[in-house]
DNA sequence: TTTTGAGTTGTTCGA
DNA sequence: GTCGAACAACTCAAA
């Protein structure tokens, strides 16, 4: 029994066969190795991940069956494995990414030459990305058809139980330890703010999703916008490592939030919507993290300046909204949906540096870096994506922040050094008076910085260079090769 | 095959 | 200070 990214017990449809087969189950977690195609877990993953496992393991020594840590490609490992024990059946969840979806294909192809069985089942997504199609016979390329299409479906299936108990393999499967994975930090040990924002695992899972569905549901579709509050669902690391399931979150909803408001409800549901619209690009779209979309914008000139982008990733850009959620990453291993829209603009249209390295960065930081995710918003908010923002749109730092963190608070606590400065110009400390400035003890230039592009300048110039490509061919970076519904998912 | 309606998240400008 | 219009042209999806 493989686990990848579904470290769970619950709503597990490979666990529930494996643990209905009655036969003795060793379940493994197989760590690849960086070259094996699949994008490596950044720093702020590999922390959460330690945790996971920790908590996974223990969850299946309750249950009977010792979780068993390997590392290599996985279908050696499954090899060997087979060797061990004598195993007749590898079962799986199913993974979404191009590297997981190659090697899943290899491993399942390899057992059936050899008269193995080998099974593999949803739970990840709601949707097979290879199965959904317009009427046309092709892909979604535009997120409102692409949910309607998918709310039209029936209902997704309610979640499946965790088994209470398995059958043990008689004889002990040597484990590798976790610790010597080495993937928490040390030397610095960073970690001092992922620990105290988070608790990794499936029981910390549930109860961010209690405490969304008590505390945040209603209220939702206006609240989630305003990054003071807590007024997401926070559920995105878990997803990412799934440790909960979107079937899990739909049941919820359907049962137990009777009276919340409609609106709250499906405006949440078309956010986990995005989640699914995010694999299916990426599915009929490999190189979604290293391809524009559009591949008009290859032409775009981005500028190469590893100052400004270093200035940027260490929230020291002079305005107030984007260092705070810069520094929000930092430290807490995450960022409010709306401040990653600001920060992703700034460093896409006002600093014109790509997209690409700030998904990087993103993927390095973010306890919820998602293969899907990541590339396909950071491409939606540069203008390459699937169903592009204008080019003239150009989010303004300053009445965003106004806007959505009208009193500061968001600001004030990430970027502690101008908090004494008034509301009226906490997101703009450049139009203070020198009195305003040396009340609050903010010195620009030394303790918070001058910023580093005018806004009217740096959108100009974003238009303009956003102006240049515009009359270049559109090109799908993956053109027309459509997939046979059979040639489905390993 | 052709036509038609529509497309997450915003900003700026001028009345 | 408020409000509506302009900001482009094009692709997508379905009728």
């Amino acid at each position: 029994m493989l686990f990848r990214t579904d470290l769970r017990l619950g709503d597990h449809r490979a666990l529930a066969a494996a643990a209905a087969s009655g036969k003795p189950v060793v379940p493994v977690f197989v760590r690849e190795p960086d070259q094996s195609g699949a994008r490596a877990p950044g720093a702020a993953r590999r922390w959460w991940l330690h945790h996971s496992l920790e908590r996974l393991a223990a969850g299946f020594e309750n249950i009977g069956a010792p979780l068993v840590l390997r590392s290599g490609e996985t279908a050696g490992v499954v090899d060997e494995l087979i060797g061990q024990t004598g195993a007749d059946t590898v079962l799986w969840n199913r993974r979404y990414d191009p590297a997981g979806i190659a090697a899943d294909k290899r491993l399942k192809a390899s057992l059936h030459d050899r008269g193995l069985s080998a099974e593999s089942f949803e739970g990840h997504l709601l949707h097979e990305p290879s199965r959904l199609t317009t009427t046309t016979g092709g892909y979604y390329k535009v997120y409102t058809p692409f949910w309607r299409a998918l709310e039209g479906q029936p209902e997704p299936r309610a979640p499946v139980d965790a088994p209470k108990s398995l059958r043990r393999f008689e004889r002990g499967i040597n484990s590798e330890r976790l610790d010597a994975w080495r993937l928490l930090p040390k030397r610095p040990d960073w970690a001092g703010g992922l620990r105290d924002a988070w608790t990794p695992g499936e029981q910390g899972a549930q109860k961010q999703l209690r405490r969304f569905l008590d505390d945040a549901i209603e209220g939702y579709a206006t609240n989630r916008d305003f990054p003071a509050g807590q007024g997401t669902s926070r559920l995105s690391p878990h997803l990412a490592h799934g440790e909960i399931t979107p079937y899990q979150i739909f049941g919820a909803l359907r049962s137990e939030l009777p009276d919340a408001p409609a609106k709250d409800i499906a405006r949440f549901r078309m956010e986990l919507g995005w989640r699914e619209f995010s694999y299916h690009l990426l599915f009929h779209n490999p190189d979604l993290a290293t391809e524009n979309f559009n591949r008009a914008f290859d032409t775009l000139p981005w500028r190469a300046d590893p100052v400004l982008l270093g200035r940027w990733q260490r929230g020291e850009t002079g305005y107030p909204i984007v260092d705070a959620g810069m520094r929000e990453l930092w430290q807490t291993g995450w960022m409010h949906n709306r401040v990653r829209m600001v920060v992703a603009s700034f460093l896409t249209k006002h600093l014109l540096i790509d997209w690409r390295d700030g998904e990087a960065w993103f993927w390095d930081t973010l306890i919820d870096a998602d293969p899907a995710n990541n590339p396909a918003s950071w491409q939606w908010v540069a203008g390459c994506g699937a169903d592009a923002a204008p080019y003239f749109r150009v989010f303004n730092p300053v009445l965003q922040g106004e806007k959505f963190d009208p009193e500061g608070a968001y600001v004030r606590r990430f970027v502690p050094e101008i908090a004494r400065l008034p509301d009226a110009v906490l997101h703009r400390p450049w139009t203070a008076s020198a009195a305003q400035l040396s009340a609050a003890g903010v010195k620009l230039g030394e303790t918070y910085p001058v910023p580093l592009v005018d806004h009217n300048q740096a959108r100009e110039r974003a238009l303009a260079a956003y102006a240049g490509i515009k009359g270049e061919q559109w090109t799908p970076s993956a053109p027309a090769k459509r997939r046979a519904p059979e040639d489905a998912l390993p």
